[in-house]
DNA sequence: CCCCCCCC
């Protein structure tokens, strides 16, 4: 089979002008910079007259080179794309191309090798090309800042076409003259700092166009001249900012880059159509995928706001902050259900009455009790019922039967069976980890046999009040004595806490467990215990014999506690259920699968 | 220049 590249293609583009859809060949790729998220490709490509490397693939197009479509000696047109004249590469201006949309006509291995006979493409063939279309250059800017640093008639847009703005993906340290056009994704409150280097206040926005995004703050001056003017949605030209490396441990935004605002910084909002730059960009993670995603994640999700808790009021205990929060529960057609977390005026202002659809973007994954959720951070944007495909998607999904589909809830609390949300370790795992050395203590779930019961002392007489839990102190004249009550009391109720071991193919614990989770192990409830400690001393000591060596899934707490000088770990059943075993075996195979990638 | 993002 033929294949018809734009011959010439190249040198029009190198020149500044445009070319419709032009047919290339992918002659190979590197990456320049970054890692992950933030990798960044550089293609060698021919239009069969001239080859070049000057091409880089936008972010979001990172998945076709990395899973292989995209792969050398594929012919691709090249439906979108932006020139960019990059400057101080030591050559002087350098014009990149950035590839924002492409389309595989044929991949590389039905090509299978390099097609015409291209020639390198230099600067001597650009000087001696015909100019076919003037160079576009960078759109003039005011000499100096206003003296007034009004920001907004600074920069008269109308000089400005989106052909004269530079992509976001081209930006870096090292070139300064630079206007962009970009949307506002989001905007954060203001925040006030105090610390050893001195206080201030600030807000960031998160920008993007169609080439990639990018995060601005502004601090100070910057954050009282812009904070009123910037509106999340619009589209604003934005130049003279200082850009530096971003520290990503604190964003989940796709550049190396990041820049702050500056004295000098010019912005003006975008009248014309701005149709061309994107809205948010989200990558929307199914419901029941997010329970795979790891602790600290920053994700985007969708679903439909099934319940809403009521606004609640509490005080961080670290900070002594007092915080509102409510707790919304999504859910999907994934059949997944997880609860996310709203703080602050967001969660005042929110009502969940008419299950309204809520897509975030950037939200974080915790996890507690070793049951995951989402929750909201400063830069989390929520949208309620936005105008998505996905959206109304689920609108539909939920007004027709979603509402009533059975869905596992990642969010479950531990004490019922949790749905499978968290992985079983072992004990010599949970060594491994060093669990329980921090302050706040962990939470493990283990597969485990109870290999030796404390019976003597297993139950205990407890203060009737509902609260209340603490052991009595027998008075000896019929009434007994809650000394954190400060209380006599007539009645009483039984309690459990009841010691044992359990042991799993790695090692053994000392635990603890109390009513609820002592009730499910041995399978009767607390009062009947007592009754038979009472009066049937023979079927209470039988009881725990009974349990030994039945096999647990255990969610456990553990926590280094000092007693006496030693340093022991304190391990408490926060539940016991019976195996389901083909759920166990579900795990296990899994687990098999990812340490030997066999498929079974 | 922030970088805290909370709680059960």
């Amino acid at each position: 089979m033929a294949y018809n590249l734009s011959e010439g293609s190249l040198e029009v583009i190198m020149n500044g002008g445009h070319y419709d859809k032009p047919v290339m060949q992918v002659l190979g790729s590197k990456k320049i910079q970054g890692s992950g998220a933030n990798e960044r490709f550089r293609l060698l490509v021919s239009d069969g007259k001239h080859s070049h490397s000057f091409a880089m693939l936008a972010t979001q197009l990172n998945d076709k080179l990395i899973t292989g479509e995209l792969s050398d000696y594929s012919v691709v047109q090249i439906d979108r794309f932006v020139t960019s004249i990059l400057k101080n590469t030591g050559k002087g201006e350098k014009r990149v191309m950035i590839i924002l949309d492409i389309t595989i006509i044929a991949p590389g291995t039905q090509v299978g090798k390099k097609l015409g006979n291209p020639s390198t493409w230099t600067e001597e063939s650009a000087q001696s090309a015909p100019a076919q279309v003037p160079v576009a250059k960078p759109a003039p800017m005011p000499a100096r800042p206003m003296a007034n640093h009004s920001a907004a008639p600074a920069l008269d847009s109308s000089m400005l076409s989106s052909q004269m703005t530079h992509p976001i993906a081209s930006l870096s340290p090292y070139q300064n003259k630079w206007v962009i056009k970009a949307r506002v994704m989001t905007k954060s409150a203001i925040r006030t700092w105090s610390n050893a280097k001195g206080e201030g206040k600030l807000f960031s926005m998160d920008l993007c166009d169609e080439s990639g995004e990018i995060r601005a703050t502004a601090f100070r001056n910057e954050c009282d001249r812009f904070y009123d003017m910037i509106q999340v949605d619009k589209v604003y030209y934005i130049s003279r900012c200082q850009l530096k490396t971003a520290n990503k441990q604190y964003t989940s935004i796709k550049n190396d880059y990041e820049m702050t605002l500056t004295p000098d910084t010019v912005i003006a909002e975008c009248m014309e159509d701005a149709s061309c730059v994107p809205t948010i960009k989200y990558e929307f993670l199914p419901i029941s995928e997010i329970a795979n995603k790891g602790v600290d994640t920053i994700l985007d999700t969708i679903g439909v706001c099934k319940m809403a808790s009521d606004l609640q009021e509490l005080t961080a205990r670290s900070t002594g902050k007092q915080l509102k929060k409510r707790e919304v529960t999504l859910v999907d057609s994934s059949g997944g259900a997880i609860a996310l977390t709203l703080w602050g005026k967001e969660a005042e202002s929110f009502d969940g009455n008419a299950n309204p659809v809520i897509a975030a973007k950037g939200a974080r994954l915790t996890e507690f009790n070793g049951s995951k959720s989402l929750s909201c951070l400063a830069s989390t944007m929520l949208r309620l019922n936005p105008d998505l495909p996905e959206a109304h998607k689920l609108r539909g999904w939920y007004d027709n039967g979603g509402a009533d589909m059975d869905v596992v809830n990642i969010s479950a609390r531990a004490g019922g069976y949790a749905g499978g949300s968290s992985d079983w370790i072992t004990f010599s795992e949970a060594e491994e980890k060093q669990l329980g050395s921090g302050n706040k203590g962990d939470y493990y779930s283990l597969l485990g046999v109870l290999t030796f019961t404390f019976a003597d002392n297993a139950v205990y007489k407890a203060c009737p009040q509902e609260q209340c839990n603490k052991k009595l102190v027998d008075q000896e004249n019929g009434l007994f004595r809650c000394e954190k009550c400060n209380r006599e009391y007539p009645n009483y109720k039984y309690r459990l806490l009841l010691g044992a071991n359990v042991s799993d193919p790695t090692g053994d614990q000392r635990i603890t467990a109390f009513s609820e989770a002592a009730e499910a192990m041995l399978g009767k409830n607390s009062a009947d215990i007592g009754r038979l400690f009472e009066y049937d001393k023979a079927a209470y000591a039988q009881l725990f014999e009974d349990v030994k060596f039945r096999t647990f899934v255990f969610k456990f707490r553990t926590k280094m506690e000092v007693y006496s000088d030693e340093a022991r770990l304190k391990t408490t059943v926060m539940s016991a259920t019976p195996v389901d075993y083909k759920e166990a075996n579900a795990r296990f195979i899994k687990n098999i699968k990812a340490l030997s990638g066999v498929e079974i």
